[in-house]
DNA sequence: TATGAATGAGTGTTCATTCAT
DNA sequence: TATGAATGAACACTCATTCAT
């Protein structure tokens, strides 16, 4: 979730995780024919959209080769198995984008969390997601990879604005803020796993709710 | 999640979907051995921790077959295809059993949560999740079972003790008790999602910050 | 070499190393349906030839399913591995026959020679032998059952042989039978490396010397 | 066997299966840069030790590549296909040197016999010939080369000792002088059949034997 | 010349399913 | 009923070779 850029898997210039940089070695660093970068991309969008639809297991690297009008072997060159051309697609996963600051705790909290949600629908992020769960036993890169491309950095975003919200006295000095992050984020899943079309408004709701819940004592009484 | 009773799979007898009712020589009682319902358990059984463990695709019927100590034909005696066998283990999952009442909306809700967590944490409950969502697309009986025998009667369970609280003025009469409940089961799996080690307390926490949220005006001001 | 009966590779029902012997071991002994033993020989009578004329890497189980008519996962069934199967192939080489007790030691010698000669030309022996010198690095066993099936049994006809002449006094007393072994066998492998046509009577030229070379010493002067 | 002239595969000039000297743009000397013949030998060698240490089938061109410090097309250059490089790399094999003549038959023979083990032993010798055994339905072209190269050199060493014996009345004048080197160099074969660790002394025995074998009539009686 | 990219054919192996006993 | 044999389709991956730079 969270995610490519446009819509797009975007492989992302410093990636360490990219395409094999390892030929034979042969002292000269440019010979020979470059290695096509459409081909690079082709190969990864439909690697990560495969993954989504499919599922690790259930996709093939035929499917990519042929979704991304390649050979097989052409894919074989990039990334050794079909574990690393999948982590490599993970990878390429766009980081979360800064809000635009609005000065108001609640605007951009909201806004932070419906680009979540957009991000997630965009790509069907729960069956990615689902796929990474499903594969944790067995290839635990690509759940890792999930959380420190697209969780995590959605999650520093919230604390962020919690944390200014802290600092402006809108929410009460000893809150947990990581909890509250959580009952944010929180609700999406449990709503997806309850099945029913997502609420309208969902976002909005649980962040009436979680600024409730931690308005400062004083206020209260 | 929330799944087997005492650790175990059961069938459940009324169960509609349960072993093939329909072979061709056997009507109800009449001709030939019957069925042996320990097959029948142990191979629900060995089926649903393998596709907590493994993942729907990477499970084998063998490995199934093996576990149950069966031969693969006897299961596709009973269930025509791996869907039916999957789809019938996860019908045999247990609903949730209904909290002990205390008459305290924390307590209860409080203890609701960590059966939930513990549940899950029984039964690899998050790869099993993973699996459904993943194969949501290609296998969406899955999803819809897990939600129906266990999502579903949890929230219900939850919501129940939400309503008696609200009719006790705890909750302010305008909440909405579907969020509500989102709100609290939800920092599970986004914490879960955040890789790092469960936090203790997260039920509690929830519940106070949700009650917190959704305590009447009247005891603000 | 040396090698199967009658032209045909033929399992030997004693060999410990013929197909699988264990299914998923339901306590019944007979239960289901009987595997093929037609099957079986076809396989191994296939796989043979196809070792002798492909050698080791270049034939393929495809190749060996079409031409034992059957298909692969029927192999895999009784043998897990490629060098599984091919060892099993050579297992089932015949060990070779007692020649005919003629009494006189040139015939019999010469006899058990050209007997040699002639099973090594009936089953490409020398590519066989050529695939498993080559694979000794890679698949040691092929090596070692070429020699516990072939070779060893051909070597102790021929020197049991031996050690009767001697005891008859027609070879010297202090004489190295091993050594004496290897110089009867020797001049084939030489001759084959030579690559002209087999020299006609080599058999008995290589006795003639032989003997001629171990004849006591009273006799000689 | 024989091989290498000192450990090290090595072309010779006078080849003429050796690179590809039709370049399109080629002609002798003529524009372009020249061919490296370190490349040559590099490759050669690597192609040589990789023969004998994986058999024909089971090395790549990437590994010669590898071991080469070259890409694989520059391979494909030299040499159009697989074959045409393993051959080229066995016609580089060095010719057996001449023994130095000591005058002594015995003597002599068993140098010939004991270098000519050596040289196998130092090249995984009985690996390389199976594999030119194995191939040899295929690619013909290696035994023959092997033939050429290495076998038939050292036979015509040996058959000339032979014949100056002869010549002074030290064999039989009937002698078969062909089945005789095949008598001197086939217990080497037919030992490493055997699998025993190679009997030491085993030329010393194998010289005697033929000698014996061979002396002259009137001697004997 | 020399390189690395790109490819099509092929490998051994696994699996869900059907068949015969 | 229950078993094990048998199968066809599919899979990830490798290789010798050709193409573009």
């Amino acid at each position: 979730m969270t995610v490519p850029g446009r819509g797009e898997a975007s492989t992302d210039g410093q990636s360490t995780d990219g395409p094999n940089a390892d030929g034979p070695s042969t002292g000269g660093r440019g010979a020979g024919r470059p290695r096509s970068p459409e081909k690079d991309t082709a190969i990864l969008k439909a690697a990560l959209e495969l993954l989504g639809s499919h599922g690790y297991t259930r996709m093939s690297l035929s499917q990519v080769a042929e979704a991304a009008q390649v050979s097989k072997s052409t894919i074989h060159l990039r990334w050794k198995t079909k574990a690393d051309l999948l982590t490599a697609a993970l990878a390429a996963l766009r980081m979360a984008d800064a809000p635009p600051a609005s000065g108001d705790t609640r605007t951009e909290l909201t806004a932070i969390l419906e680009d979540f949600a957009a991000t997630v629908e965009r790509v069907r992020g729960m069956a990615l997601i689902g796929t990474c769960l499903a594969e944790e036993a067995h290839t635990p890169e690509l759940l890792t990879l999930l959380r420190e491309r697209t969780v995590l950095p959605r999650r520093a975003l919230l604390r962020h604005v919690l944390e200014q919200a802290l600092e402006q006295g809108e929410i009460r000095a000893d809150a947990d803020l990581e909890a509250a992050v959580s009952a944010l984020l929180g609700p999406y899943y449990a709503d997806y796993m309850a099945g029913s079309a997502p609420r309208s408004g969902w976002a909005g709701t649980a962040v009436d709710l979680v600024l409730a819940g931690l308005r400062p004592k004083r206020e209260q009484g």
